[in-house]
DNA sequence: CTTGACCTTAGTGTGTACTCTAAGGTTTAT
DNA sequence: ATAAACCTTAGAGTACACACTAAGGTCAAG
């Protein structure tokens, strides 16, 4: 399969099919006479595997290690790749945690004030930027 | 107060001053003869007002868009800040889901693996991964 | 045989928020 | 007078995951 079939069947597209190569997350196994990439049923399997790695949260450099423990499974503990779970699933609450801060401080912001037409110059969210710390503390 | 007081004041590096200065976010009224930064009370509050409106989850160009209100409040009304503020919210929010989202799966990847010494061969977080999908739908 | 749709590479650009480097000028203390 | 500690600028580097461009080669249809 080219490149562009291939592409379009996994819904990305070539420059990421290229990228993907560049950093060696999926080397296409055969090339053609002209140069031309040519994708099997296997390379349409680790892409997928990759795809769903993707959508739960691991990022290019996780994959690219999962993929390195899924090539030499005997050479690697289960406990290995539970550990890269646990510690992506950590980061990634952690990074929620954070991001909930913000939306309560936001909220709390956002309900202090009218939001009408009249000019800003006394707007709540502004004055309590301006002012000591109404939200953190 | 020169940058370097300034800067540890405030707890940032000088560097992020100068960036801050070059993308217009706090520009110091005044040069010293030698051409060196004067940092004023104001530029105290004006950084402190940037600094609290990072911590509620703005960017910087966010950031900017505030300070252009600030300084003209009475050409902008409560309406806009506030819903800077709600737009912000909402994005901020929807990036809370994702990570749920992504949280979920790893908690369902990493409770299916037993976490043990043995070889990967068999590890349920390979095989989810590599097999149809059991994590989205 | 030429047009159009595909493919190749290498390299640059995007956004975010800095951090670091090089090469040099200024100030303060000793 | 000189060393240490500060300051200046412009520009490059970092991480992440691509998207885009230029300049050219290949292939199938009409």
């Amino acid at each position: 399969m080219k490149i562009g079939e291939f592409a379009s069947q996994l819904g990305v597209s070539t420059d990421t099919l290229r990228y993907y190569e560049k950093h060696a997350l999926l080397t296409p196994s055969v090339r053609t006479q002209a140069g031309y990439r040519d994708y099997s049923q296997t390379d349409l399997k680790q892409m997928m595997f990759i795809l769903r790695a993707k959508n739960v949260g691991f990022s290019l450099a996780e994959i690219k290690e999962l993929l390195q423990i899924k090539f030499k499974k005997h050479q690697h503990s289960c406990h290995e790749v539970k550990n890269l779970t646990i510690q992506k699933r950590d980061l990634v609450a952690g990074r929620i945690a954070e991001l909930t801060r913000f939306h309560q401080s936001l909220s709390v912001l956002a309900d202090k004030c009218c939001g009408g037409q009249e000019p800003a110059d006394n707007c709540s969210i502004l004055t309590t930027l301006e002012d000591i710390d109404g939200l953190n503390q």
